[in-house]
RNA sequence: GGCGGCGUAGCCAAGCGGCUAAGGCACUGGUCUGCAAAACCAUGAUUCAGCGGUUCAAAUCCGCUCGCCGCCUCCA
């Protein structure tokens, strides 16, 4: 059973084998580096992170190269209002990248260039394109010759007509062709600059992708991903690039992932809508984002909104309580005890690994993995609340077998990777220092409710509760105790 | 104007030609409880934006209409 993906450059969903048997090479376009991050950049980031674990739990070898575009007009721009150099920039906010990307528990990809560490390499790709006259050099700007490459348009689905017809073109009367591109830019004074066979100059933006991707992963490799507006031009143009260059396919599958969006609208700096993944994290658990993220399909929009991170928050917890209740059990169980999981709850428990899988294989379906993770809890939980003291030997490695399983499986999407007990501890520490009480008052008002309610002084043992109550303090009476609980909004 | 995507219960969201249209949140009833909370059980779309067509069979394929969104300029 192999995985099936939506390949953007056959709009079709397509089992996928790596060219080299058991080796996936993947090349993600990563943030052009001059601000913090936002919710969308953490999208990116999370999605391919998810993709790269699925193969490796899968069994696969995955190299896995994300580039970092430390030079750019942003960035030039950016530098000079803060009165700073471009390196000094990018650098800080690479920096500022890793905090995000360590809070998130995104791992590391097998190698991440930079543009600027790659000069000689786009020079001599430009080269290769001038020799065969795909591209043209004119007054120290290089610019490739689009009309020459007849497969133009081929990812995105354009035609060369379609677009002239109402694009807003800039004038530049330096192209051939007002479609062709710029591969070098001449610099202007002041500005960071390379030596060139075309004078002191800097990278164009496409050219970075097309030569680094090449060096890393040779002229073919499997899977290109990134966000879906770089479809257009982007990776139109990588494509056009590397494919003139070598005469070979540059990609077999093309991935690109939706957006994350604000009441409908997509998250973006002009639109002043963006959430940067420092103002989510200062307010919610990485794993929150994280399943938040994962609740639906990689390529569909995501709507992003308090109640929806609230939702995701919820849907967490309910997951890790149940894996508390199992790892809570009594670790020894009893002869005497009756099974209680029936012949349908153990097909559900034992096949979680299958189900889960089947989803994942569909273009990465987390939205429906996690509704395999839903199911199960609901079948462990049913069992768990039926178990009276000790379980019988097997329901008792039923339960910790689905618990164990439900845990290896979500740490593809990076959720309930913290021990059950310790988060659900931690998470009530924290809500404990937005309320105006302590644990040892709360703890001394219990024992004075039970107190009362061992002389069936309901009025008094009400009254204890309502005072708590106001304070947000739920209790729960059960056959161990008091407990209590922070009270959700 | 060109290209692409989406429209499934109050909300989120699976479904990719054929088993009762997953799952979550919310709501309601029940079990449990002194009363609650949590958990569990039960309940909700004769129907998948609308209209036609293909097929023995369509939410799923095709066409048209309506609505929303994205790309065509930097953008995850």
């Amino acid at each position: 059973m192999s995985v099936k993906i939506y390949n953007t450059l056959t709009r079709k969903k397509e089992p996928f084998h790596p060219l080299e048997k058991g080796h996936i090479k993947l090349y993600v376009c990563g943030i052009t580096s001059y601000d913090y991050c936002h919710i969308g950049h953490a999208r990116s980031a999370l999605a391919f992170d998810m993709i790269v674990r699925y193969f490796r739990y899968l069994d696969y070898k995955v190299t896995y190269i994300r580039n970092f575009t430390d030079i750019d007009d942003k960035i030039i721009a950016r530098a000079a209002e803060q009165n700073t150099s471009t390196e000094e920039l990018a650098n800080r906010f690479i920096d500022e990248f890793y905090i995000d990307m360590d809070k998130l528990g995104v791992d590391r990809p097998t190698m991440e260039p930079k543009a600027t560490e790659h000069i000689q390499e786009m020079i001599d790709l430009i080269s290769e394109l001038i020799d065969k006259d795909m591209a043209y050099a004119a007054n120290g700007d290089v610019y490739y010759r689009v009309g020459s490459f007849a497969e133009y348009g081929k990812l995105s689905g354009r035609r060369l007509e379609d677009m002239q017809a109402g694009a807003r073109i800039q004038i530049n009367e330096n192209k051939d062709d007002p479609m062709d591109f710029v591969l070098w830019k001449a610099s202007k004074p002041g500005e960071p600059n390379w030596k060139s066979p075309w004078g002191d100059g800097r990278p164009g933006w496409h050219i970075e992708c097309s030569a680094m991707s090449r060096k890393y992963l040779g002229d073919t490799f499997d899977i290109h991903g990134g966000g879906q507006d770089l479809i257009f031009p982007h990776h139109e143009n990588e494509l056009a690039q590397s494919e003139a260059a070598t005469s070979k396919p540059y990609v077999n599958m093309w991935i690109h992932h939706g957006f994350v969006t604000i009441r409908d609208e997509k998250m973006s700096k002009s639109l002043g809508n963006f959430l940067t993944i420092r103002d989510i994290l200062s307010h919610y658990h990485p794993e929150v984002l994280r399943f938040f993220i994962f609740s639906t399909q990689y390529r569909n929009p995501l709507d992003f909104s308090e109640e929806a991170m609230q939702n995701a928050m919820t849907g967490l917890d309910r997951l890790y309580e149940c894996i508390a209740t199992v790892e809570g059990m009594r670790d020894d169980f009893s002869t005497q005890s009756k099974q209680i999981a029936s012949a349908k709850d153990i097909t559900k428990l034992t096949s979680i690994k299958e189900r889960f899988q089947k989803a994942m294989n569909n273009d990465f379906n987390t939205a429906l993995a996690q509704g395999v993770l839903f199911e199960s809890a609901k079948v462990m939980n049913k069992i768990s609340r039926q178990i009276d003291k000790q379980p019988c030997q097997s329901d008792y490695d039923l339960l910790t077998t689905a618990a164990a399983t439900i845990i290896k499986l979500a740490s593809i999407m990076g959720i309930l990777q913290e021990k059950a007990d310790k988060y659900l501890a931690a998470k009530k520490a924290a809500m404990l220092e937005q309320i105006e009480i302590s644990e040892d008052e709360i703890l001394q008002l219990i024992k004075e409710r039970n107190h009362a309610r061992d002389e069936k002084n309901w009025s008094q043992s009400d009254e204890i509760r309502d005072r708590l109550l106001a304070h947000n303090i739920e209790l729960n009476d059960g056959a161990t105790g008091t407990g209590w609980s922070i009270k959700k909004d």
